[in-house]
RNA sequence: GCCGAUGUGGCUCAGGGGUAGAGCAGCUCACUCGUAAUGAGCAGGUCGUCGGUUCGAAUCCGACCAUCGGCUCCA
């Protein structure tokens, strides 16, 4: 007999060589039905793997992320399976979970079309239905190399021959289809019932581009159908939520084929940016920030001192001057360089934090360009700090707390990721590792999370990224700090010490919204274009019952002006139902009905966007009113949900 | 840049080898109206661009451009 520890703690003595299916059953016949693997000691494993010594286990089902991932690697099977049936001579890449469901990469010389996915889903419930058991068996390298070269599939061998040498190859088998898998895996195609082929798209073998391009096919898989309709229902909701398209209705900002990549900023879409960036001067000068402009054009000399010539090029647009070579600049920082030398520095001057609103232009490869997320020109909210290194940590940390603050403030959930050297990258092993080490020594000071990325710095120095989510859950890095020992050797910045001699001074580029662009855009699908108050292009409009009320709607815009709210009245011969639904959709914070009750008292009929009831209330109450929302930047839940 | 899809009036979309259609928006007129669409009329497109096939192309073919979904890359 062994001892099995359950999840919940308790202690249950089994016969050595149970199977884990046997335990659940022991357990309850709910839960064996249920079942879909199992975690043993922490590792993941099927149903029929048999219990030989005391473990800890437990029964995953579909409750829990960790079944679904192994329903949604079984699911990529299955699809393998069909495409293998119905396209003979597809050679197989790989196959894994991923955030709801699943993808297949394959190597056919058909080229898959939206019609074959709808006969490959039909294919998928054949074979679901067919109660196919996933049967493992472990195989000696030389046998698996054998099994796949034979089949022709050459990924898999190539697969084979990179895993490590005491790695045990398994392989899975469901019917007519083996794979070569490391599971574990449901234990029958029939546990794979709600799925849905989603699209088709290219992915390079191996994520190289020096590779072939392979045809993925992406899939949706969950527990059970209503989890499905649901996602596919959320996926609507977050199209509604698109800031390309909201951007456009809301007149903020257009895109264009004159200049792809290049957005041009609508009126209203400048207040917002316009505030985004007083907000953004206020919060820095309270901090002991300083203001700088530096020019878009620079000289090829400058770009080849500061290394972008060799390590960025590819990303750079150039001109001539009086036949000399320039570059329009990508980044900010060979700019403040040259104004930090632009006089002795004391280190009695250190730290200095030098910001700059900068417009950078980088040539992104034009399949990579989306709406304000991803773009050719944008405004990074870029800052230099000079420093002694024993200012490093307080600086670094410094910084963390003002991203912090300022995604609190516009209620964006974040997570930070920590890139390290780069191949083709400047400076020795001893600076990248103290430069690594100080951002994460703030990051563990701080106590904050945080995912290693690997080769993901830039190439002067590692960074902590900030990323935000879109509405379809992609994460896109906004915030960014970046520490760098290079710039200032390669610039020969220099600072006095309190010794009268010169010494090196180090510098970390930072930015809290990333780009403008960006974190507008990104503001406009997190608040799905409702906009609290304070950043609302348009705070209030007015809207007169009849031709009558114009005049007294005109005092009441005046009297708001004079408070410096934004607000626009809406004068049209147009019923007042009309005008309430066009304030609606413009996603105005308030609609200010005005007729001849509010005309008699001095006061308004206050509705909020999004709600149904209305408030009367006199004007001075809702200025005291609309002001306090402004100053507190009042972020209105009920924009969130739509 | 690579793979696939798409491109018809400001927007959403229908149509499809014989020289273009709807709704919304716009404009005009009437209605002066109490919390999400008043009615009538008018106007608006060389069907992404350039070539080719054809008696004839918006429709078929090709190239290019842009957009969308991915890959690679990035704020």
């Amino acid at each position: 007999m062994i001892n099995v520890t359950l999840k919940d703690g308790s202690i249950k003595q089994i016969p050595a060589g149970t199977t884990v299916l046997e335990l659940a059953s022991s357990i309850s016949q709910g839960l064996a039905r249920a079942a879909v693997a199992a975690k043993i000691n922490g590792e993941i494993k099927d149903l029929n793997t048999k219990l030989e010594e005391d473990a800890e286990v437990e029964i995953l089902t579909l409750d829990s992320e960790e079944g679904l991932a192994v329903m949604r690697h079984s699911t990529a099977h299955l699809l393998a399976q069909a495409v293998k049936n119905l396209f003979p001579g597809t050679i197989l890449g790989i196959g894994p979970a991923i955030a709801n469901g699943f993808y297949y990469d394959f190597d056919s010389e058909h080229v898959f079309t939206p019609e074959d996915l709808e006969k490959l889903e039909a294919e998928m419930k054949r074979l679901a239905k067919e109660d196919y058991k996933f049967e493992r068996q472990e195989l000696t390298r030389e046998q698996a190399l054998d099994y796949f070269q034979q089949k022709g599939e050459k990924y898999k061998v190539e697969l084979i021959n990179d895993l490590p040498g005491e790695a045990r190859i398994s392989i899975y088998t469901q019917g007519n289809f083996t794979d070569l898998c490391a599971g574990p895996h449901v234990p029958s195609t029939k546990m794979l019932k709600a799925f849905k082929l989603q699209s088709i798209a290219g992915a390079y073998w191996r994520g190289s581009e020096k590779n072939k391009m392979l045809q993925r096919i992406y899939g949706l898989a969950f527990a059970k159908k209503s989890d499905l309709d649901d996602y596919l229902n959320k996926l609507e909701e977050a199209k509604k939520r698109d800031h390309r398209k909201l951007g456009m209705e809301l007149d903020l900002f257009s895109l264009h084929d004159e200049g792809p990549g290049f957005p041009f900023f609508h009126p209203k879409g400048m207040v917002l940016r316009n505030i985004l960036e007083d907000f953004w001067r206020e919060e820095h000068l309270k901090r002991g920030y300083v203001e700088i402009k530096t020019p878009i054009i620079l000289s090829r000399s400058l770009w080849e001192q500061s290394g972008h010539w060799d390590h960025y090029k590819d990303n750079m647009y150039f001109t001539k001057i009086d036949d000399q070579d320039f570059a329009v600049k990508p980044m900010n920082c060979p700019g403040g360089m040259i104004m930090y030398k632009s006089k002795l520095r004391s280190y009695r001057d250190l730290p200095i934090r030098c910001g700059e609103l900068g417009l950078v232009h980088r040539h992104e490869l034009s399949g990579v360009l989306h709406g304000l997320l991803r773009v050719r020109s944008f405004t990074q909210d870029d800052a230099h700090i000079f420093m002694l290194p024993s200012q490093i940590n307080e600086e670094i940390i410094g910084v963390i707390d003002l991203i912090d603050y300022f995604y609190k403030v516009f209620g964006f959930e974040y997570h930070v990721e920590l890139s390290t050297r780069p191949e083709n990258s400047m400076g020795s092993d001893e600076d990248w590792e103290m430069a690594t080490n100080a951002l994460k020594e703030a990051l563990e000071t701080k106590g904050l999370e945080y995912k290693v990325n690997p080769g993901d710095g830039a190439f002067y120095g590692p960074k902590i990224d900030f990323h935000v989510k879109d509405c379809l859950d992609r994460t896109w890095q906004c915030g960014t700090i970046q520490l760098d020992f290079q710039m200032p050797e390669k610039f020969d910045l220099t600072y006095i010490g309190e010794d009268g001699e010169k010494h090196r001074p180090v510098m970390i580029h930072r930015v809290v919204y990333g780009s403008l662009e960006r974190f507008i855009a990104l503001l406009i699908e997190h608040y799905a274009g409702a906009f609290p108050v304070w950043l609302s292009p348009v705070q209030v409009r007015i809207l007169p019952i009849s031709d009558r009320h114009n005049e007294f709607a005109n005092i009441v815009e005046t009297v708001l002006k004079e408070e410096k709210v934004r607000v626009e009245i809406d004068q049209r011969r147009e019923k007042i139902n009309y005008k309430i639904r066009e304030a609606q959709t413009a996603k105005i914070p308030f609609a200010l009905v005005v007729g001849d009750k509010e005309m008699e008292t001095d006061s308004v009929s206050v509705r909020r966007y999004g709600e149904q009831e209305t408030a009367v209330m006199n004007l001075n109450d809702f200025v005291s009113l609309i002001k306090t929302e402004i100053i507190t930047k009042k972020i209105n839940d009920k924009g969130l949900v739509q």
